[in-house]
DNA sequence: CGCCTGATTCGACACATGTCGATGTGCTGG
DNA sequence: CCAGCACATCGACATGTGTCGAATCAGGCG
């Protein structure tokens, strides 16, 4: 569980893909941030930012089974569209996957994500 | 040490002298956010969310002794209003606490909010 | 006092963001 | 093939956000 390489964000998945397979998180506190470190982490930070879209990856990071379709989740007080722009907006951010099984669309949290969160954070010192 | 009536965030008032003694985030995955919740964390997330404002906390986090005065912080790459614009921000989300003395005004992290957002991604469990 | 330096506030502006209703797409079942 | 459900995309709009230069406030120093 400790001592992680520093995981790499996928950024995005749609046809906007770049290289980009930069490490995504030196630690927080122990030494100032490069410019381009920063961009890469604010654009995580940005994506947890809104409320809605803080409470649906909540909602996804403790579903069981560690994913949920968009039906079990998109009771949030706001539009389905309004839902579905927001869960794009996570999986762009590469905080969310999705996947499509008949009906419905899955979405469950990228394996990496937590583990970045803690190296960025340097709880593993 | 949980289930304690989740303080709230300072929200504003630049006086910045609140008690702010106690955790902030309940665990993020471990189970479902209520709203309340997530507009408080949110709006943490959402300060963090700008690169100006991340790089900004993390050369006040890593400087020496805590804290830094603005002089020594202030070169990102835009103008030096901008950037107490931002630090402004960061003091409102409760990030930074700041004090004058002399000529300089120094910050520093608040001092519970390494603490909440490791209780938030639930790694003390 | 007058001035210089450090820092915040103000006013303005371009741009990003969150939201909605309407519409489109993909799949299933009759 | 068509009706219907689950999601996604589109277009529009009000509001929020980041940025700047100019003005202002706060201390130190000649």
């Amino acid at each position: 569980m400790v001592g992680l390489p520093v995981v790499e964000l996928p950024t995005a998945e749609l046809p906007t893909a770049e290289p980009e397979s930069a490490p995504c998180c030196p630690p927080l506190v122990s030494a100032e941030l490069s410019e381009a470190d920063a961009v890469r982490m604010a654009a995580m930070f940005k994506a947890l930012g809104d409320p809605v879209r803080l409470r649906l990856f909540s909602k996804v990071a403790s579903h069981e089974g560690g994913e949920a379709c968009v039906c079990d989740i998109q009771d949030v007080g706001v539009s389905q569209p309004t839902v579905s722009h927001h869960l794009k907006k996570l999986r762009e951010a590469g905080l969310l996957s999705s996947e499509r099984r008949g009906t419905w669309v899955y979405y469950r949290v990228a394996p990496s994500v937590l583990a970045a969160m803690a190296a960025l954070l340097d709880l593993n010192r």
